[in-house]
DNA sequence: CGCCCCGTTGAACTTCTTCAATACGCGTGG
DNA sequence: CCACGCGTATTGAAGAAGTTCAACGGGGCG
């Protein structure tokens, strides 16, 4: 059990200690497993009443599309994060989730949820933690946006992807690998897909980082916290804040 | 009761249409009266255990630092928003808030609010709807820094700051009172006060909307909502979405 | 009165975008 | 098996958008 934890069974550990009871109690939320092709929207803007999922493997992105046909995307969803939880509760869904990858991921039932809820409440605080730092990590987002040149920006994302890969066994302080494009990073960030080829390069030459064939390794990583100006407190937590 | 409702009762009853009964029990919400000055910090990041409040006059803003010494304001919240309901029920305040002007609030403990919702769910519904839709205005917010203009973006902001204080009754199709510096504009936009400046300009010389003197006039509402792109089903809704 | 904050404008400069062209890998169909 | 097409990566050069530096005016307040 505790060698071979889903992603979100770990990614919960790290914020609070679960007890085998609780951890049970977490696989009766599974539902029906499903599968994604990459590229092909899972949710679309204004589609109501869906279900919520856990991402079990792949990667997902969540974007708004302009009028103008360009695209922001909002974040990323790895192996072990919750999908939909906000369209759960209020059933609106204003934005896009796009599978970067080939996705499968478990359905999750609003019913479900909330009777774990009320039968484990550590479990919710722990689920609930986790949705807080989601919603932080958008803020993040928008002042990196708004106040970060495109150098530290990249630089702030790859080491925030990195923390969150770690969470969830998927990434070690030394790198992991990551199945985005350049025009995709691209929509992320606010840039050009140009800019971003260039920034990766510099940030490759001045031995930083190296994102190539699909895997980022860090290079120095110390350098790279400093440029990004990153938060490292939760990079590095090993064991639950609440035993 | 209908005439002198406060702001907070105003803007849940567009979402959700509130009986009597229902507004009273909003009533006894509403506790300890606090003034802040302008200026000085309501709240600092890392703070812990504090109170929520409904702002009943004054605006604030959310914002976060970065090490170099920029600022990216997140949001500003105007009479009738609702200020660290996520803070009450995480309890981690992880940006800094500040009174652009003087602002009387009012407090909200935690467990009236908890206690309220489970007296009268409707009210419930008609909170978490208006914090859905807060949400919502960050990752719009995110969109537009991302991957609109500066002009598209200006537009945008005062659009939606034009909508929000008219579901208060404190501003209308032609115009709104606005305290904000363009200093405060410019750290919200991530741009320079400079070119915020000449934006305005511009927008004004095109006559589509004045901002001068602490006023916002909306000249060309129809050329401004199409510059900006902005979405206008809900600048609009006079009537409560649920009967 | 003088100071400080805010708004305004000009000019030089940086950052990032756009346009254009080339290269590489991979799968498909001939 | 090879040619072709498609998506992705790469690079150069010109241009647009926004920043920075610098200076000045006006109004409120101690």
């Amino acid at each position: 059990m505790t060698a071979l934890q889903s992603p979100f069974a770990r990614k919960l550990g790290a914020f609070v200690a679960l007890s085998e009871e609780e951890l049970s109690a977490l696989d009766s939320l599974y539902g029906r497993r499903k599968a994604f092709p990459a590229g092909r929207d899972m949710v679309h803007q204004g589609q109501t009443d869906q279900s919520a999922y856990i991402l079990a493997s792949g990667w997902v992105c969540s974007y708004k599309l302009l009028s103008g046909g360009s695209r922001q995307i909002v974040d990323f969803q790895i192996p072990g994060d919750f999908l939909g939880l906000r369209s759960v509760l209020f059933r609106t869904s204003d934005h896009n989730v796009e599978p970067v990858t080939r996705v499968e991921a478990s359905e999750v039932l609003a019913k479900d949820l909330l009777e774990t809820f009320s039968k484990t409440p550590r479990l919710a605080t722990a689920v609930l933690w986790a949705a807080s730092r989601d919603e932080a990590m958008v803020v993040e987002h928008l002042v990196g946006i708004g106040r970060r040149n495109a150098k530290e920006r990249m630089a702030h994302f790859l080491l925030e992807l990195g923390a969150r890969l770690k969470l969830v066994g998927l990434g070690s302080t030394s790198g992991y690998a990551c199945p985005l494009s350049q025009y995709l990073l691209a929509d992320a960030m606010g840039l050009s897909a140009i800019h971003v080829n260039r920034v990766l390069r510099e940030l490759r030459e001045e031995g930083l980082v190296t994102f190539q064939h699909g895997q980022v390794e860090f290079d120095d990583l110390d350098g790279l916290v400093l440029l990004a100006d990153f938060d490292k407190t939760y990079l590095d937590h090993d064991g639950p804040l609440l035993k």
